[in-house]
DNA sequence: ATGCCTTATTTCATAAGA
C-alpha cells in the first residue's frame, strides 16, 4: 500500500502533472493540499479515469484539501470537531458572520481508506508570530490535537499527513539562521507537532533523493530549488500501528523540476 | 543546478504563500 501527501498549489493549475504524477507513482491513497478550487469543481472525473475514489473539501481561492483513494473512502469528514476559522486582525472587518462565528476554512478531510484512517490537512500558515493568523495557527493545531486525540480512541491504524507549516527541527530548514523571527520554526509551533507526537503519532521522515535534508518545499523566487533552499513541513504523521508497517518513505523531488511544478514535492510512504 | 515566482480573482492589480 502506498501512502502519499503533495500540496500541489492549484489542482486546476497542476492537474496534467498530478495526472502523469499519479499515473507514474501509483500511489493508492493521496493526501492533497491547497487545491484552490471548490469542492464542486475539483476534476473528479479526471482521477476517476485513474481509479480513484474522491472526497474534496475546498471553498475557493485559497486552502483546499482533498483524499483520493483506489483502496475504499469511507466514513469521510470534511473539518474536524472544534476546528476554529480565521478572525482577522482584531478590529478588522470581516467578510461574514459576527465575531467567533467565522466558518472553518477547507483545512481538513478524513476518510478511512484501506483499512487507514486518514487526514489531509492543511495548517494555516501564521504570516509573522505577531499576527492574528499566528494564533489562530495555533489555535487550530490545538483543537486538531483534541480531534486527533478522539479519532484515535476507535482507529488505531491512523495517519494524519498533509502541509503542516511547521519545519520540526532546525535541520528540517536549508538555513536556520534566515528564519529568525519568522513562524514555521517557533518554539510553540515546533511545541504543536510534539503535542501532536504525543498522542501517540510518529513522524515518518522520508529519505532525501538527494543531499543530507529531506526538504518538501522550495520557494519559487531566487533560485530556491536550484540552491535547495528548502524546507521540511510536508509531514506523515502515523500511529505505530500504521509506523511499523513502514517499508520505505521517500521525498519524490523529480516532481518539484520541469515546467510548471508546485512549490511542493509529494512525499511517498510504502505500507506492508 | 534541471533554472532565478505563482496562483485565482473583486484581473492589466492584488493578496497570499512560507
Amino acid at each position: 500500500m502506498r501512502v502519499a501527501t503533495w500540496n500541489v498549489n492549484s489542482v486546476k493549475a497542476r492537474l496534467p502533472r498530478l495526472l502523469e504524477w499519479l499515473d507514474e507513482a501509483k500511489p493508492d491513497i493521496v493526501c492533497l493540499q491547497e487545491i484552490k478550487t471548490t469542492t464542486a469543481l475539483f476534476p473528479e472525473d479526471e482521477v476517476a479515469e485513474l481509479g480513484y475514489e474522491v472526497a474534496a473539501h475546498g471553498d475557493g481561492r485559497w486552502n483546499g484539501v482533498a483524499l483520493l483513494s483506489s483502496v475504499g473512502l469511507d466514513d469521510v469528514s470534511r473539518g474536524f470537531p472544534g476546528e476554529p476559522g480565521y478572525e482577522g486582525e482584531p478590529g478588522e472587518l470581516t467578510l461574514i458572520d459576527e465575531p467567533g462565528l467565522r466558518r472553518p476554512e477547507t483545512r481538513a478531510v478524513g476518510a478511512t481508506c484501506g483499512g487507514i484512517r486518514v487526514w489531509s490537512l492543511y495548517a494555516p500558515n501564521g504570516r509573522t508570530p505577531d499576527s492574528a493568523h499566528y494564533a489562530y495557527k495555533l489555535d487550530w493545531f490545538a483543537a486538531l490535537r483534541t480531534a486527533l486525540a478522539a479519532e484515535l480512541a476507535g482507529h488505531p491504524q491512523l495517519a494524519a499527513c498533509g502541509d503542516f507549516n511547521v519545519a520540526p527541527a532546525d535541520d528540517d530548514v536549508w538555513d536556520p539562521a534566515a528564519f529568525a523571527g519568522s513562524t514555521h520554526v517557533t518554539p510553540p509551533e515546533r511545541q504543536a507537532l510534539a503535542d501532536l507526537r504525543a498522542l501517540g503519532l510518529r513522524d515518518v521522515v522520508p529519505t532525501p533523493m538527494k543531499g543530507p535534508h529531506p526538504f518538501t518545499y522550495w520557494d519559487y523566487r531566487a533560485g530556491a530549488f536550484a540552491k535547495n533552499n528548502g524546507m521540511r513541513i510536508d509531514l506523515v504523521y502515523a500511529t505505530e500501528a500504521v509506523a511499523s508497517r513502514v517499508t520505505g518513505a521517500y521525498v519524490d523531488r523529480e516532481a518539484r523540476k520541469g515546467k510548471g511544478p508546485s512549490d511542493h514535492a509529494p512525499v511517498v510512504v510504502d505500507l506492508s
